[in-house]
This record gives structure tokens, sequence and C-alpha cells, in this order.
DNA sequence: CGACAATTACCTACTAGTAGGTAGAACATC
DNA sequence: GATGTTCTACCTACTAGTAGGTAATTGTCG
């Protein structure tokens, strides 16, 4: 076990913790349990808790884009893209894998978090509302997908829909709401000329 | 100063306090700088933080049960009844004095809440879909409003969604956001028969 | 190759400070 | 004088973070 598993292992424990409850819904103490070393340790590779936060939300949003990148490629309709985008979620709600976006889970917590923690959760939301506009925007001009407003409007509306659905989720303990909540994003979407 | 006012003094500075990071985003040492009072002397009131937790969301929601019955007392009209709910939230959001909803933000943390914080959040999911719910119906019948699907479903969609836009508002540190959201919901439901 | 320094990874032991919570005295008010 | 409220004083458990040390690995140079 060398030092790059250990400080993934430290990153993956501590982002399914923060999935759980956030910054503050978790310590030190809980990540040693689960990996296996001290609470000091954890120390050697992330000096401070801002550090390791904001280390994992780096990591975060860069599995984030390589999957938004990986769709890109492998789904060329629109539609589709937005079909895939919406399964992953409702898989990973599902099976409980990590049934919260972490980004989302922290910008709720926004006013207790450190700066530098902020900077990349808002990243994190300028980067998802970017693509969905392109999404959105390249879905319109095909004529596949019928937008209400403007591209951007839609896909702040899209996204915000989505964290609240996983919130709803949650909230009733069940993970079918998220589908009933956005099945209709994608119908309403659907060009009807 | 009698009790009344300081158990309510208590409950309105843990409000704002879970507001902005919720229930470990705070701690009896923030509330009683801002009451005045001891630390240990909160304890008479609320003998723990679940206690204390609990009846703050108690208290919030029969608030909002009557903030839902003036609205039905007073506005006719559903698709009003739903413009003037988004406009409450539009301008708590603005003014700051209240920029996210309690129930909301708690049921983020749900995996690390205590059972008894979790059922009263609960019940406030259910009691605000119901209630939308009702008004969807209300709004349906009498040929004002229009919808996609089941008016349970859109109401669910509705509540997500208000709830999205008061996550991006604070994720992007723009109240704007939350109108830029929420409006198009109005938009949408408003009949075009 | 072997010697030796530097680095990495983790440890034990500890710190100051904070968490929620308790016991009992003091004080006020009716 | 009884009741309700707040206080001081304290507790235990835990928080993030530090100090200093020990192996083991890695790099480097004669």
């Amino acid at each position: 076990m060398n030092a790059t598993n250990t400080s993934d292992e430290i990153l993956r424990s501590a982002l399914s913790l923060i999935i759980a409850g956030g910054y503050n819904g978790f310590s030190y103490a809980d990540i040693s349990k689960v990996v296996g070393i001290r609470n000091a340790s954890i120390h050697h590779h992330f000096p401070s808790k801002a550090d390791l936060v904001r280390a994992l939300v780096v990591r975060y949003r860069e599995q984030a884009d390589a999957g938004i990148a990986a769709l890109e490629q492998n789904v060329p309709d629109p539609a589709d893209q937005l079909r895939a985008y919406l399964g992953y979620w409702q898989a990973c709600i599902a099976d409980e894998s990590a049934p919260f976006c972490a980004c989302a889970l922290l910008a709720t917590q926004i006013p207790v978090l450190p700066e530098e923690v902020v900077v990349e959760v808002r990243a994190h939301f300028r980067a998802l509302s970017s693509w969905l506009t392109s999404v959105l925007e390249r879905g319109e001009a095909q004529g596949s997908l019928h937008l209400a407003g403007p591209a951007k409007a839609e896909a702040e509306a899209f996204m915000a829909t989505v964290h609240g659905a996983m919130l709803s989720a949650r909230a009733y303990g069940d993970a079918e709401m998220f589908g009933v909540i956005t099945a209709p994003l994608l119908q309403r979407l659907a060009a009807r000329a």
C-alpha cells in the first residue's frame, strides 16, 4: 500500500462522509477509522481540513469533467446526453453509492465553509451549468430539443431541478423520487414540432 | 425579559445559524453569544441539541402552515398563490433575512441528523408538497393552470426546483438566480388554451 | 556496487480549544 | 416560600492540529 493509495483512501472516505453530512458532519477520527491509520497521519497527506476538502473537491471536479468528456465522445445526441446524465445520478441514488452531489451538499453550507473550498464548489456549478447550456444550445440548433427560453436560463433550471430532486429523494427516503421529478424535464425538452 | 422571550430568542438565533450551516454548523456557544446568556442556560430551555432543533423545526412548520393558511385566505387565484409563494422566498433571499429553507438545509444532512429531527423535516416536505398539489389541482380544475402530468408529480417538481433555486442562488452568491430559475415555472404552468 | 543522505509514510504522545451536558447555588417574582 | 430562570463551576468526550521520533524507501555519488 503506497502513498498514493492512502491519500486516495482518505479522499474517498472523506467524500462519502461529506455526502452524508457535509463539511462539519465528519471529523479526522471518522476518516482514520475507515482508512485504518491514525488521526495524525492524515495531516501528513493534508495539512488542514480545508486542504483535505479542497483537494477532494478538485478531484471530484476532475472526475466530473472526465465523465462529461466521455459523454461528449460516446453519446452524440444532446437529448441522449441529458438522459445519460440523469441516468447516472438515478443509479448513484438507487444503489446508495453516492446519493448526493458532493458539491451541491457543500454549497448548502457555503456560509460556514473555508473560502478555498467555496471557490472550488462555485467552479463546479459554473462548469456544470456551462456544459448543460452547450448541450441545450446544440439540441436546439439540431431541432431535437425545444427551449422555452434562453439556453443559459434553461440550463440553470435543469441543474437546480436535479439538485432539488436529490434533496427530495433524501428527504422522503425514496430513490424513485429523483426519477419522478427529473423524467418530465426530458419530456418537456423533447421537441414538439 | 421573561422565559418565553428567551426561549424564543434561542430558537430564532438557532434558526438563523441552521440556515447558515445546518445541524453541525453551530454550537451552543454560538447561540449564547447572540442571545446573551450562558451556554448552560440553554439547557434549561432545551435539554439537548436534538430537542432544540426539533422544537425549532416544529415552530418553523407551524409558521409555514400559518403562512399557507393566510395565502389560502387572502389570495384566491391558484396561480397568484404560487406567485406569492415564490415572491416570499425571493424577498427572503434578496434581503438575506432567511436565504434558505431551514427544512431543506436540514434535509441535506438527514444521514447525520437525530431521528426526531428527521421526522419533523420529512413532515414539512410532505405538508408543502401536499399544499402545492392542491393548488395545482385547483388551478387545473379552474382552467387557470395547465399541467403536463399528474398534479402530485408537478408539485414535487415545483418544490424541488424551488429548493434547487435556493441552492444555486447560494452557490453563485447571486440572489437574482432564484428568480431566473423559478420565474419560468409559473410561465410554464400558465394555461395556453 | 556500497555508503549515505534525503524523502516518504506513519507512528505515539501531546496540545489548546470546543462540543454537548450536568450539579447545585443564587436570584427573582409571584 | 415556592417556582422558574439564570448563574458559576465543572465534567467528559472530542476537535483539529503539533512535536518529535521510527522505519522503510528512494536518490545520488564515489
